[in-house]
DNA sequence: GCGTTCTTGTCCATATTATGGACAAGACGA
DNA sequence: TCGTCTTGTCCATAATATGGACAAGAACGC
């Protein structure tokens, strides 16, 4: 069903392992359905994004539903993550390192720039929204909340993450999201334009933003070894986002990231 | 291997529902691992825990750390929830209705009382520490952490959540945990046995806590339709609660439970 | 050193398990 | 009324996950 992986190009150390397609796959519904929120994802949609079968799909869902992970709205039909997620996370009580390290360069970046900043994450082939500061401009972009997950590509955020990465890993992520991106009206060709750009330019850019009428400008964060770790992102309605602005924008994006990349070596 | 369902009785509307089996078990295992914390549990403890086979267990940890769901601590060997099981619960942001209502109750018994206070709530067949209040008495029983998840049955807490369940209920739990009682020293019959003895008091206690030289007292929440939602418990050195305080403690607990009850009603 | 008893990790023939095509039944709109 | 969505179910079949047996490493005693 997935012949992706050709069983020659050995890029990592790590080998598929098989033996678990069922528990895969409940994964990977699980992604999809953490990426509906609270509201939940219609089951047609989880089929659409993962390409299983429609009756695979609802076994899945239907035995994660009697195990508590997911959670079936009666109203709406939608399925969304289940409390015994949240509550398997109490296993890990501490905020992650990253977390710990960006918060004084959130600050300081949020007070300076007056706008709204998120730092973004990494996780598979999605970006999580992990933290936000609200700027203190009486217009702000709050349409973006701690929580929230796309397919890596559709946000500033996750093109600048794209940009850090090695293309051919970039190539690949997105053609993994292809099927996903139809429901943020771009393809594969159109984001892989726009990582390129990144690279070029230095940081993420958006003129259109995926909410109508705002601007966003990201830059990547970088692991010691070299590796996209997360993404610092600065929203705002477009026409506060000028040439001349986005320019000192950046500038102070890119400074906070080296800062926060100092602070999280190990 | 597991034929504890008879098909006959339909004791709720929810019948077994099969095919995937290797999803429940890498539930299983998960939620084993969440009861190592931080630390995590070694790869034969969680054999025991679930009565899997080694290569099984083996497998399905193994492909969860592919997935990111677990990790592998180096040093130790031990396997332990990963880091994108907090990432996954991001998407339900909103503390539950419970901790909000309880946030009250816990505050003024806290005060009221001086000894630490504990939240905790049924998932499964664990008990889950979901809040604390730290007392003012300078001496404080702080071994319990928020996200500690013990068998249903070891703690007072748990002996009270038993406790408000159905006699039958309460039995198959406490059947389904036996495996896991021995690593407390302890065993069903003498669980059991607790929890008819909290039935008749009225709440759950322990003369000898599972920290050396503690007592707990625990109070039962129930849910409107009287299934139990989690109990509130105050742990504190033993010499503190002698019979006299015990009651006095008990009743202020009492009045808390019954005070959070109402404020749960959907 | 060498045996004993833990642990974790791997292999692969096998039967059990998950799979998905086909069908059914609702919900909504025309 | 029909057409087109959706979700849910059945079951013969192929593919998958299973676990016995084996291997290798770590920790301890002597």
């Amino acid at each position: 069903m997935d012949k992706t992986t050709s069983p020659k190009s050995a890029r990592r150390m790590t080998e598929p392992r098989q033996g678990a397609q069922a528990i895969r796959r409940a994964l990977a519904v699980l992604r999809i359905l953490a990426a509906g929120r609270e509201d939940g994802v219609p089951l047609a949609e989880v089929v659409r994004a993962t390409g299983l079968t429609r009756p695979t799909v609802h076994r899945i869902v239907h035995v994660l539903i009697e195990e508590g992970i997911v959670e079936r709205h009666d109203r709406t039909g939608r399925y969304a993550i289940g409390n015994q997620v949240p509550e398997l996370a109490l296993a890990r009580a501490r905020p992650s390192r990253l977390l710990i390290a960006a918060n004084p360069s959130l600050q300081r970046a949020s007070t300076e720039i007056g706008d709204t900043l998120f730092l973004t994450v990494r996780t598979g082939n999605d970006t999580l929204c992990v933290d936000r500061r609200i700027g203190v401009y009486p217009i702000q972009v709050l349409s973006i909340e701690v929580g929230a997950r796309r397919p890596l590509g559709v946000s500033s955020a996750g093109v600048a993450i794209l940009a850090a990465m090695p293309a051919q890993d970039a190539r690949k992520i997105v053609a993994a999201n292809e099927k996903r991106l139809e429901a943020y009206r771009t393809d594969a060709a159109t984001v892989l334009g726009q990582v390129t750009a990144a690279r070029r330019r230095g940081y993420g850019m958006r003129e259109i933003g995926l909410v109508q009428g705002t601007k966003s400008i990201s830059t990547w964060i970088k692991t010691p070894d070299g590796r996209p770790a997360a993404a610092m992102t600065v929203s705002a309605v477009r026409t506060r986002l000028g040439p001349r602005r986005e320019q000192e924008v950046a500038e102070i994006l890119l400074r906070e990231a080296r800062i926060i990349e100092q602070a999280i070596r190990s």
